[in-house]
DNA sequence: TGTAAATTACGCACTATTCTGTAACCAAGC
DNA sequence: GCTTGGTTACAGAATAGTGCGTAATTTACA
């Protein structure tokens, strides 16, 4: 999803929520500040690159704020922005969409109206 | 996104809204029921390929409703499911998120602690 | 005491995988 | 031969993973 298509802040919305990381990330970074190699520990699938970028795209966006620590061994933190933590009920209102509508959208009933199914 | 790797319903939603076109197809079947060619005109950037794949998706999840009508020339109509309806306020709290929090999401301010920004 | 090794959070280059677009083709009736 | 809604085949673009390098300090060990 390179550009945009519309103005409209949906989209924008889902150009930085898209994805298999950026919810992921934002349910880990809930409960409080997140070093780099804690969110991959939480994450083992997400290879070290791509979390990088996923987490400078989440701070570009405003919703994660990037805290570097001078020193070695390099330390790095990671928590919600108040934007970002604004997001989390949003989220998990679509969860909870997903859990409360399963038996609708499995057995799809009639609904009534003509329903002819795939044309010959 | 081809599989998931958590068995968490944020993935599975995020898995069937991920991308630019779900969400904008949800807003133009919001009101009521559309023709593939309508669709293609909606967006008109969308391939028609794509098109068709993201339909066949959001009918898969249950989201959306196929109905073909038999003879030719070929028409098929698009609606939301019951399900799908009540995810449209969903998407759209999204976009009022991303609205609201424009200015805080811009201006990141320091929000108290320290911010040492990018290490040395 | 000197040196080697581990540590952390990446960046870079390269490869692998996946996604998207284009074009052609199909069906059947008017 | 046009229509509509789709599928398939191929090509090109985008995204993701792998492995190496790096910085300054601590620790490990002889």
């Amino acid at each position: 999803m390179k550009d945009v298509v519309s103005r409209c802040p949906i989209e924008e919305t889902m150009r930085v929520l898209s994805g298999r990381w950026p919810t992921l990330l934002l349910y880990y970074l809930q409960d409080g500040t997140k070093r780099f190699s804690e969110l991959r520990r939480d994450n083992p699938t997400v290879s070290h690159r791509i979390l990088a970028l996923e987490l400078r795209k989440l701070e570009e966006a405003g919703i994660v704020r990037r805290t570097a620590h001078p020193g070695y061994p390099l330390r790095v933190d990671y928590d919600l922005t108040a934007p970002g933590r604004k997001l989390v009920p949003l989220i998990d209102a679509l969860g909870a969409w997903w859990e409360h509508t399963e038996d609708d959208r499995i057995n799809r009933p009639p609904t009534s109206e003509a329903n002819l199914d795939t044309a010959a």
